[in-house]
DNA sequence: CAAGAAATACGAATTTTTTCGTTGACTATA
DNA sequence: TATAGTCAACGAAAAAATTCGTATTTCTTG
């Protein structure tokens, strides 16, 4: 027994899962119609990657029906918090706060968005 | 001729330009055995790597020696920055205020860096 | 200068990830 | 119940990333 060690997802993996987050439980159909509005991709591709995702214990398929439903089988937040913490520690030898830098320099964020953050900054101070 | 493609270097890649970064330009020995301290490396293994590397125009090396050094080709801004727009696009779409918010509950960042934080958004308000 | 140590070059093997072709099963419908 | 359409299973190929063995070159130093 034992699975375990937190390898995150590879890239393609990460791609479905998101789409999964984004759109709800779908079938494969679904997915891959997805996936080809960013770069095209074979419906068996697509299929096959679930498969393996499924193997892997990362998403879970209802196969009930004829055609099988999958579902994310980990949480999104979870799942960002381990590829954050993993590019955290790889690439900015887990400093936070040079990753935040980045991240506001690297893409415009609205006034509405910036005004949420500083109030999470002050939820993190008052402790 | 014709380079192109913003493609991100692979993991073992930004291992390499990690430590360059963190200690400058370096032999292959050098990064060898830093590599060894976080994961059992071969010698030759890293060699290769930093020679397609240097075959990619990731980094640079000066071979009047004997000895090669190496050093990053491009800067560790530059490539945060590509990293980290990646990541924002990939599974953040897009919002940097999402992953400001992940990278601050992944890791406890101390009051300074906080100030830190708050000044640059003070700044970005400016505008 | 000879012998060993330390590097690099090179090619190939291995592993991991991604892609896809083919086959057979199920479904709806006419 | 035949037929066309949709789907999943499976295995294998292709591509990408990683690893390593061996040969060769350069340096050191006795």
């Amino acid at each position: 027994m034992a699975r375990h060690k937190t390898a995150s997802p590879t890239n393609k993996e990460l791609a479905i899962l998101c789409i999964l987050w984004n759109n709800g439980p779908s079938t494969v159909r679904q997915v891959n119609e997805e996936m080809n509005k960013r770069q095209r991709t074979g419906y068996t591709t697509t299929l096959k990657l679930m498969q393996i995702m499924t193997e892997k214990g990362i998403v879970v398929r209802d196969d009930s029906k004829f055609q099988h439903i999958y579902k994310p089988a980990i949480s999104e937040e979870k799942t960002q918090n381990q590829v954050v913490g993993d590019l955290l520690e790889k690439v900015f030898s887990g400093s936070a706060e040079k990753l935040v830098m980045r991240a506001l320099s690297a893409k415009k964020v609205s006034a509405k968005e910036l005004s949420k953050i500083k109030k999470m900054i002050a939820k993190i101070e008052e402790k």
